[in-house]
DNA sequence: CTATTTTCGTTGCATTTGCAATGAGGTCAA
DNA sequence: TTGACCTCATTGCAAATGCAACGAAAATAG
């Protein structure tokens, strides 16, 4: 005979990877609608832009140092990569010292992108620290420990 | 003349949005793989599968309600949904009162599913919770509002 | 100097996803 | 009752994704 077997109690809505997971789509939707009816961006083409900008001028950076870096696969970084060249964002140069890297860099037109983006992360990061404000400290205490935990 | 347009100076590291989906990203890894592996359950099917486990007996469960209450689309509700009945552990039927909702409900094989995969998750968040521990509580909060803000 | 192994980036392929369109069922007003 | 509108779930399709495999280049061993 088969026994109704004990499904334990379980409060999804308590659980915090799914918590965090809704959160995450709830803010990246809000944020990457307006990269995307603007600029026709995406987030991971966001997310190489947004590195490539602070690496500017001095460092030469590479599809593995933005896989790294950025927490995306490598496959991912390529191809946001590749749509970036065809829309003139970034250019793609071998390395001449190690030629199995490839040098992403920003264009001009890459830069002027940026300039009109980044304004908008800025402005929705502080609309977000207002209102987590005295909660902050604690939440990102709490993010800190997470990222940094070694796997 | 082409001016050099002036990007700003931005932290990636502390973008909130970009944060917050990195740690859902490495936590929702770790346990989705364990399903994956050992059971054959994607994330979505989990998703349905625990808000079924939840929603047990008492009340009728339709592919709507599972959209809304579990942030996820509603084809991808319904995908899951026939994957989860093709392999037995989910059932659906048409509701009589009101014949567009399909109602979804656990089989005894989904119960018992269940019933292994719980304890897992509970495992799972017991040990976040000791990680986060004393930074939790502000972290908990900030999750909090950010969910029930208004759009 | 060759042979093996490792690293880097891209690509092929199967799967998943999001979105819009569809069809079937329900609601409401005239 | 009929017709216009709304709601629910599924599906078609194009795009995005993850993973494995690949070729080219570098590092390492012998």
């Amino acid at each position: 005979m088969t026994e109704t077997p004990h499904v334990p109690d379980f409060d999804l809505d308590g659980f915090t990877p799914y918590r965090l997971a809704v959160a995450a789509q709830k803010l990246s939707e809000q944020l990457a609608k307006q990269y995307r009816v603007k600029f026709g961006i995406s987030i991971p083409e966001w997310r190489v832009l947004v590195h490539l900008s602070r690496a500017a001028g001095n460092v030469a950076v590479s599809v593995r140092d933005i896989e790294a870096r950025v927490a995306m696969e490598k496959s991912k970084v390529s191809r946001a990569a590749s749509r970036l060249e065809e829309n003139g964002y970034i250019r793609k140069t071998v390395n001449d010292t190690d030629r199995r890297l490839v040098h992403l860099s920003l264009t001009d037109k890459g830069r002027a992108l940026m300039a009109e983006l980044l304004p908008l992360a800025i402005a929705f990061q502080q609309e977000i620290a207002a209102q987590l404000e005295e909660t902050m400290s604690g939440f990102e205490a709490g993010l800190d420990r997470l990222l940094n935990e070694d796997e």
